[in-house]
DNA sequence: CTCGACTCCTGTTAGC
DNA sequence: TGCTAACAGGAGTCGA
């Protein structure tokens, strides 16, 4: 599913709409606005205007118009962003390989007959005019490792739920969690602030190994742990059967021979 | 403010 | 073969 990496990925793609005048506005699904936007709002805002930047905040994709306004793009689990034909990200885990032009939920058409596109089969994603920005924690790439300690490693929490606040850190998705406390050998159930000095910085050099591995293979279901993530999966480091839970809402894989 | 439980969405798949 | 129920998880809301 669309994580900080994929996101990433999109925030790529979508700098070459970057410089690019909106001709118009598609939005076959008024649902898929959020936070009160309308179909005719929206495309007020937009129709006219040059993208100025292409931004991300953790898993929000930011569109920065010259007005000043902002295009707030979120991809829940199963959203693609195709920019000129081409999808961002060919392979995206949990949703379906195939392609069907009624999951557009969202697209822009620039006056060079360009477009940017949003498919999004399951509708968790959405479209925000001018999203808060601010609530948002410090994105997971350029978080330090103070604010990570006085943000994350805190509380009693477990401390993969705290990974997963947006409001903490933005950026970490289910599976970034799993691959960084699998690596790191940190039990995801421990309170988040019950890890020690040295716990807290090999989980966080962790996070940025993990992020920089799953960014240079290609998403964040590249990840080692990934394939032993069903029912019955073994560690790959020792062969152990994995534990599975919910924890902090979310299914959980972990080891408990290694993770600690 | 904190935090767990609940809800939303729908394509896919396991099982009867 | 055809049906149903479970499953996936990002994010917002609600009540304690």
């Amino acid at each position: 599913m669309p994580e900080g990496v994929e996101i990433e990925f999109y925030r790529r793609a979508a700098e070459s709409a970057v410089g690019r005048t909106i001709e118009s506005v598609d939005t076959p699904d008024a649902w898929f606005l959020k936070e009160g936007a309308t179909p005719e709002a929206v495309t007020a805002a937009c129709v006219g205007q040059v993208i100025v930047a292409a931004r991300r905040r953790g898993k929000l994709l930011i569109l920065d118009l010259d007005s000043g306004e902002r295009l707030g793009l979120r991809f829940g689990m199963t959203g693609r962003l195709v920019v000129d034909g081409t999808a961002a990200i060919a392979y995206l885990e949990y949703t379906t390989k195939r392609s069907d032009p009624k999951w557009i939920r969202f697209g822009l058409v620039f006056n060079d007959g360009g477009y940017l596109v949003i498919n999004d089969p399951r509708r968790l994603g959405g479209v925000i005019l001018d999203p808060n920005e601010d609530g948002l924690g410090q994105d997971v790439f350029d978080v330090d490792p103070a604010t990570f300690r006085s943000r994350v490693l805190v509380g009693d929490v477990a401390v993969k739920a705290r990974l997963l606040d947006q409001r903490r850190i933005a950026g970490v998705g289910n599976l970034i969690c799993d691959e960084t406390l699998w690596r790191a050998g940190i039990d995801p159930a421990r309170s988040a602030g019950s890890l020690s000095e040295d716990e807290g910085s090999k989980l966080f050099e962790t996070l940025r190994e993990v992020l920089a591995d799953f960014l240079s293979d290609g998403g964040s279901h590249t990840g080692r742990l990934h394939s032993a993530r069903v029912r019955g999966g073994r560690c790959p480091l020792d062969g152990e059967p994995l534990m599975r839970r919910e924890i902090g809402g979310r299914t959980t894989y972990w080891c408990v021979r290694h993770q600690r």
